[in-house]
DNA sequence: TAGTAAATTTATAATAAGTACAATGTTATT
DNA sequence: AATAACATTGTACTTATTATAAATTTACTA
């Protein structure tokens, strides 16, 4: 019986990633926290386990998963840049008042936008913005 | 006959916004300039017909646009903020090789998603990346 | 297994977009 | 004309991310 851990380091030597320590350990958080983190979340998450972590290695690391694939990146709000690691298509909503960011089912896959034609699409990104049912019951309450 | 000038202006004042000769340029040069514009990109346009023009009273200006929905901020790469005038729901396309932002026609205005349920949209963003059409036939050719 | 090369991590410095703020200039109101 | 409200400007500041080089770890080889 496999641990995750094991899983994991698995994943990476598939995708020709040296699985270190650190890697594996965001990895792990990536798998655990479907919270769509910021690198800072991720890096304040582990420096407590890995004391020696460095931020350029989140980022760097980061940036390693999503040129392999294992991660994707949400530009949500152009200030804060974001962390997915659920790779099936999916649309995001940003709560404005508390922050959360939610997923959904939408089919954009087999959309065909004619203007794209002869356009080789890589990436589709479907982000909504407003006000989470929980945060607007809160206001009702005011 | 009225003078572009003269519409921008009644729509400036329509919507409570003082029409100054820099909001108006700005307006201008959005209504001009369909190509997504940054900040940056605006500021440098107008500085040589008004070279008293600071950055902060684009960023101002932008923000007030946004906030009476003259305008809508792209925030499909979290480098940089990009404006649009076109108000009408389309998606955006990117192209990494020649940083050009392409319209679409999509309609996502009518799709309910369930799991959004009393949820409050407010903004709704589809942004694709790849490389257009042009790029492509450009590598070919190498 | 010692030595060397390659890969990875780390700390620090640099970059740059955007924001905060106070001073200055402009417009409206009395 | 005086005053208040509003808008613009320049500067300083913040902060996420990138760049760089040194230090550490790992892999490879003689
Ligand atoms: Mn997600
Ligand atoms: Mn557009
Ligand atoms: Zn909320
Ligand atoms: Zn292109």
């Amino acid at each position: 019986m496999k641990s995750l851990f094991q899983d994991l380091t698995s994943l990476l030597v598939q995708n020709n990633i040296r699985p270190s320590y650190q890697r594996i350990k965001i990895l792990e958080y990536l798998h655990g926290h479907h919270i769509h983190p910021t690198a800072d979340d991720i890096f304040n998450a582990l420096i407590s386990e890995i004391p020696t972590l460095s931020k350029s290695t989140v980022y760097n690391t980061l940036d390693l998963f999503i040129s392999n694939n294992l991660a994707r990146l949400l530009s949500i709000e152009d200030t804060e840049a974001r962390y997915d690691i659920v790779m099936n298509n999916h649309g995001h909503f940003k709560c404005v008042s508390c922050g959360e960011i939610f997923n959904f089912d939408i089919d954009i896959e087999n959309t065909v936008i004619k203007e794209l034609d002869g356009f080789s699409i890589k990436d589709k990104n479907v982000y909504f913005k407003g006000i989470c049912a929980k945060c607007l019951q809160a206001n009702t309450h005011e």
